[in-house]
Parts: structure tokens; sequence; C-alpha cells
DNA sequence: GAGTATTTGATATTTTTTTCACAACAATTT
DNA sequence: AAATTGTTGTGAAAAAAATATCAAATACTC
């Protein structure tokens, strides 16, 4: 019923309320929504439907209220603790990402097999691989970022599934498949790149596309 | 008629494909590529049926020339000439990313306005803003990835697609709008682990998703 | 405070995407 | 060589998603 994209979209519905609110402005329609998250009125409005969300006919939104119940459906009125596996070159790219704090969401540590990476005096201390089941299960995180090399992605997703983790947003350029009762969103920047390659060259042939 | 989805697919059946070559396979099934690609036969057999590639009733599809047709469409028979902009956290993982070549996608240059980033002598250079437009109009690059902060993520957009850009992987964290004849892939990873905690949030109230 | 204009919310319609079902066909067996 | 088995390819059906429509509601005007 509520799908993946129903998500995106909802996030995306956050990000252009809290610019409006930076901006001043107090109430909203759907169609402003709409047109500032790239989608019809009638998707916001079914959309925000299937979330109890309601306004004032006439009278739209309040920008104030939005944002406050898309926040909780998010669950983004606590801060989100994850944690990472794989200090590489991506990995290390994300630790110091600077983007997710405001967001509410914190990388509390990584993890690497490489006992050269290790540093756990480091505000985002790196520990070796071996305690990460031990980490998991006393700050009870549930989301992790995989951010290893292609053949050590599955023996690391097995890992951490193992040790409770339930959502695990995966770097690595295979495609993994979810266990039960696991969410797993697969990020493959070959294939955004061959996607896009696809679409250009379709439409330098056909000179359109869609 | 092809969307988005669809190449996202083919790619997956590509590497499925290579994966299966590698193992030793000659012919394959499409319920064989479904269970690979973790989806149905009948989507594989519609999927290439848009593209025209057929198999052998009873006998299946050649491994070989499946991935054949499969870079043809997704061209990659030429080596892909991408450019990046912005070699901060993310633009220099990327740059040093090393499963970009295999895939026969090269990054040529990036380019950055901050003068200490700057090294024209490196085997992948990192040259000055100003010089975007020059080097993608001599070297014809088509597609070029956005790595640079939120703030400066439109304006760089805008000189990307005036430069002769026409595909754009964005992985600043605001929704870029296409123009015409530009295609945008946005990677936000803010949203993509909102996605993976409203889903883990709702597995754990519910118990079960889907 | 009646009348008007405008927006929501719910339902209906359309479009898109996926799955089903099965005839046509080609290996394999008998 | 006939029968059988198993797989493709495709058109039809189903499911899912997006969009359009419009009555009900409510803010605003005069």
């Amino acid at each position: 019923m509520v799908n993946k994209k129903c998500i995106i979209r909802l996030s995306r519905y956050k990000s252009a309320l809290q610019r409006l609110k930076a901006l001043g402005f107090v109430k909203v329609f759907s169609g402003n929504l709409a047109d500032a998250a790239g989608v019809t009125s009638s998707q916001v409005r079914k959309d925000f439907s299937l979330f109890g969300i309601t306004g004032n006919r006439r009278g739209g939104y309040s920008v104030d209220e939005l944002i406050a119940k898309i926040l909780e459906i998010l669950g983004k009125n606590e801060l989100q603790r994850v944690v990472l596996v794989g200090a590489g070159n991506i990995g290390t790219a994300l630790m110091r990402y600077k983007g997710f704090e405001s967001g509410g969401i914190k990388i509390v540590a990584a993890f690497d097999i490489d006992p050269e990476k290790i540093n756990r005096r480091s505000e985002l201390p790196v520990l070796p691989l071996e305690e990460f089941a031990d980490f998991v299960k006393q700050n009870s995180v549930r989301v992790g970022i995989l951010a290893v090399p292609d053949i050590a992605a599955h023996h690391v997703s097995e890992l951490m599934i193992r040790s409770g983790i339930m959502g695990i947003l995966n770097f690595a350029p295979i495609q993994l498949r979810g266990a039960d009762k696991v969410i797993i969103n697969n990020i493959n920047l070959e294939v955004e790149l061959e996607n896009l390659i696809y679409f250009v060259n379709a439409m330098q042939k056909t000179g359109q596309i869609e």
C-alpha cells in the first residue's frame, strides 16, 4: 500500500516545505508543493491521504504542521543512528559528509577489516569488523551502510543481518537480495551511469525522449 | 515505451550474465536470469522483446550473444567518457573508484573552483571550473557527474547544460529539475537513508512489510 | 451575512507496469 | 519419425500507479 516511491516523495515534500518555510511561507497549497517537488497536485493530496494528513478546504495546509507530520512519519523526531562498514573510498567520503547531521541522521561508528584504518579515538571511531555485532547489539542500531568491495559485500551483508541490522544501504556493485524482514536499498553507481548513457544516446539518436 | 526501470533491469541482466559466463555457463533460460536478477521470467522475456532480443524456443539464450546485445543497447561498445564537477568528499571518492573502468566508463577530467584542488598533471586532471565548457565541447563529453555542495548545485547544473552536457548524475542533496532534452538522475543519500529508516520502523511496528 | 471563489478529499478514470496464459516451436526421447 | 517435453514470444488480463473530476467545505468579498 505504501510503497518506496511514495516515501521518497514524502522526503521531497519535506525538503520543499523546509525551503518554503525558510522563505517565510506559513500556508501552502497542494499545487505549490507539487510544483516544488515536481509532481501533480493530485499526487500530493493522494500521498497525504495515505498517511491521514489533512488540510483545510480552501485554506490549504499549514507548513509547520505538514513538516511536523512528515518528520513524524519518516521517524525523524529522534536522531537515527547508523553504522557504516568499509572505510575505503566511498565509506570515508560518507564519514566526512556533513549533510546527514542536519537531517537527524548520524553515523555513529564505522568498521573495517584493515588494521591500518582502525581509529578508536576519533569522534567517529573506526573499529575492527569483529566488534560489529557487539556494537550493533549494544547500541541497538538498526540501519547500516555497506561500502565494501564487491567481493566482500555478500559476506558483510550476512554479518549485518545476523547482528540485527534491518535496513542496509548498499553501495557495493552487486545486487544484494534482501532476506526476510530486511530492507536493502542498492545504490549502484555504474548502473546509474549506464542508465544516463543509454538515455543520452537514445535522445541523440531520436532527438527526443520519453 | 522504454522506461528507466527497464534499462536498470537490463543493467542487472548484464551483470548477472557476466557472472554466469564467469561460472562457465554458455546458455541461459529466462528463468535463470530472472532468479539472478530478482524478477520474473515473464519480465525478462518482455524486456527482451522490447529490444528485439530473441532466443531459441526450448534452447534458451546464448550467454555470449545476450551480453553482446545488451552491451550494444547500453552503448558500452565504446568507452564512455564522463566528467566530474566537485572534487570534494564524494567527488574525490568517485575519482578514486576503480569500478568504472572495467565497465567501460571513464572519468576523464574533474573540475573545481578551489584553486588548491587543481592538478593538471594527474592522470585524472582536476581543472578549474572556468575551463569546463571548453573541455566538454572539445572532447564532446555528454555525461557529467555533479558532486558539489547544494548551494552551488543549481548554478553548476546550468553551466553543465549550457556546455552541452545531456545527462547529469546529481549527488547534491537537491532535486535538480531537468531542462528539455537533458536527463538528470538524482542520488540523494539522505533520502535513501530516510527511506530505509521509514521501512525499518514500519517493519518493527507491524512485524511485517509489503 | 449572503454570495462567490477556491481548495481539499474522495472517487472515477486513465495510464503504466507486471504477470498470466498459451500457441508455436525446437530439442529429446521412444 | 512420432510423441513428448520444455521454453520462448506475445497478446490478454490483472495489478499498480498516476491523473482527472467534482461535490463539499471554507475563507474571503461586498
